[in-house]
DNA sequence: GATATTAGTTATCAATTATAACTAAATATC
DNA sequence: GATATTTAGTTATAATTGATAACTAATATC
């Protein structure tokens, strides 16, 4: 009970601000610590000017050879129109290619350079050990039942499984 | 091991993306859970015509009468020149008051007023609901491990503690 | 073979967040 | 106690991010 009131009852709150109805939701919780992780994200990819956009691009495609553009914007949940900012400074970086698909030429079959994989490569080391750094406190299980209820979460909004 | 790859070995993949990769990070399904937790508020809020931080500052109000504009910025991590923007909207629904303190008169004492703090109530009320929908297959036990989680990255991270 | 749909692009717009410069009041310095 | 510095709040503006509309070319549908 009784958070520390002065005298009369009812007076500016100059000190300590009190988060105490904040501190009672989870996706309050969820939100600043997923703030944290991102801002340390980025700046774990500044070295390598990745973005942490361009560099979930470079991992998709890593992990899904000749994909194409409209299938890595949706696994990326970002509009068309912006993908195709991501992939020009990725192809224009020579980090990816974008070869015409001969089943289907609109598209456009997105592949990693070996520069590309390099920088991959060194990023996802780091990146590695920013997620090492931020989540050290966590034993093994603890982290695996946050990421099992995050994925709980995404199941009950109706968001597919990765 | 071996995902299914096609004959030739390196072929488009218009099917299922693999996201192994991203799946191996924490960091990637916080965010994505908390992504989907902060549409859902805000469409939560939206029948009363607030956003996350429209409302965060009226909770923050109602549970720290008095506070100045200032360290209500401080306290929502939001600059100074836009939270003029969410308070002088609040102020003009009538929402919170505005007083120029006597001990500082470069600074107001935000309050909400009798309409505030009643949509602020049922606010809150839509806001438990959104939060009990979402989290609700998480036991509470699970859903303490969680928030403790948060807490630990964030204090490696180096934030204070609310 | 006309019609509709899809992939990618361009241009543009809206929303969000950050920066710079200012006024007025308080505090610190000498 | 005058002068300089800092702080609270404001205004205007800029940078960033994300979304929409309209288009071309290729494919799919009827």
């Amino acid at each position: 009970m009784g958070k520390a009131v002065s005298k009369k009852g009812e007076q500016p709150s100059v000190d300590k601000t009190n988060f105490e109805t904040l501190n009672g939701f989870t996706g309050y919780h969820l939100k600043r610590a997923t703030n944290l992780m991102m801002s340390d994200l980025n700046a774990t990819l500044k070295p390598f000017e990745l973005r942490l956009l361009s560099y979930t691009a470079l991992v998709l495609i890593v992990d899904n050879p000749s994909i194409r553009m409209s299938q890595l914007a949706a696994a990326m949940d970002v509009e068309r129109p912006n993908m195709v900012v991501i992939v020009d400074a990725l192809e224009s970086r020579e980090l990816i290619s974008r070869q015409r698909l001969e089943t289907d030429r609109r598209a456009y079959a997105l592949n990693i350079t070996l520069a590309g994989r390099r920088l991959y490569e060194k990023a996802t080391v780091a990146v590695h050990a920013h997620e090492e750094r931020l989540t050290r406190q966590l034993d093994a299980k603890t982290r695996d039942k946050v990421i099992e209820a995050m994925k709980l979460i995404l199941k009950i909004g109706g968001v597919a499984d990765t």
